[in-house]
DNA sequence: TGTACATCAGTGAACGCGCGTTCACTGATGTAC
DNA sequence: TGTACATCAGTGAACGCGCGTTCACTGATGTAC
């Protein structure tokens, strides 16, 4: 079929590609585009060979799920490691989710279609603890903005946590329905502004 | 089949029927729990009698959005007739808003599920015509706040309403995940606190 | 009031399609002796 | 260094399933005369 000469990949190589051509996929034409005839395809194969690496598209997307965990969480950490400063913690960490979520225009897709879990309670856990583990990363540094007298100490951590990611979401919705049209960025970075006095001890 | 009498009923109260038989099929099983057989098993008819009523699929989703979008716009018009004062109209919009998704759960899965409007340019655009009509509406009470001097002249009316659904999205998320136990009311009432403060004239 | 016909909601069988998955087979590469 | 065999990635045909949709048909109800 191919022109040039045949060559078989090992696993390891075609996992990642496999991977990767789902995100793809994902971000392209939605959680509807990822088959995995389209997925084999996209990398050159015949449906089939996709068994080869992964035992079913449920093992595919559980790693698509620990690839966007690792994601968030890589941001927080690398964040954490530039500054100790809470509020600036926080903004960082806004400004690299909202690029995250740029680059990556298949987890916005993925976190919100609650589509995804549906009758899979395993997965719908997954997806609970994904969310809960990165508010509990920013519980951690709005405890500690609490305790060196950066932020209110009268507002419930969680509280704080969770209007965080309210920051993001309904922004990132728009942006995804507008096709990209809506500024994101400068979005966040208004709603910043608003959070932060509304956090800070005046 | 049917031991009792069978019995035609007209095209308007079948359409009711099938529309509220779909929000059921969505709330319980999700969007892919939406499909025109169980649609038509629900209210006892066979698979093939829906289509006595709707063209297709594609317009019982459509009278879905017109049902949902409904839905949010008279919260905002019962609450204006109720009181004048713009903090409050707000806070009660709010509330009202969370009772409205956690009555009718399909809401939530619809909206959020970006997968929906894949690949249907019309669909996505009349989503995105809802969200910012719901936005305009907010825009509007916001801006009358800033004449009156309740509300922050210095933000801008479209940061506020966005992070008025902020207020909401991320709780709504966890709700929904959490199978229920996440309590979103008093997740609502607490943000409502702390968003009050920082937009309110001090 | 009775008859002839049109309308309208419901039926069941059948279709085409896409998708996830299986399986016997192939051909290249690695390994044991 | 050469031969025999195992392993491993890739192939193509085939399956079963669910779903959206169509269509000829049925039987009750409404309407015209």
């Amino acid at each position: 079929m191919s022109p040039k000469k045949w060559r078989a990949l090992n696993t390891e190589v075609r996992q990642e590609q496999i991977i990767q051509a789902a995100m793809e996929l994902i971000a392209v034409r939605g959680l509807k585009g990822f088959s995995m005839a389209a997925l084999a395809n996209r990398i050159g194969l015949v449906p089939s060979a996709a068994y080869r690496h992964f035992k079913g598209k449920e093992e595919v997307f559980d790693r698509i799920l620990d690839f966007i965990q690792e994601r968030l969480l890589v941001n927080i950490r690398i964040t954490c490691e530039e500054t100790s400063e809470p509020l600036e913690r926080l903004h960082r960490i806004l400004m690299r989710h909202v690029e995250t979520l740029r680059g990556n225009r298949a987890i916005p897709r993925i976190i919100f279609a609650e589509d995804v879990f549906n009758g899979n309670a395993k997965r719908r856990t997954k997806i609970y603890g994904i969310i809960n583990g990165y508010l509990g990363a920013l519980n951690e540094i709005i405890r500690e903005g609490q305790q060196k007298a950066h932020i209110r100490p009268d507002l419930e951590p969680e509280t704080i946590a969770l209007m965080f990611l309210g920051m993001i979401q309904p922004g990132a919705i728009l942006w995804f329905l507008s096709e990209g049209n809506f500024n994101l960025s400068e979005h966040s970075e208004m709603n910043w502004c608003v959070f932060r006095e509304a956090i800070q001890i005046r």
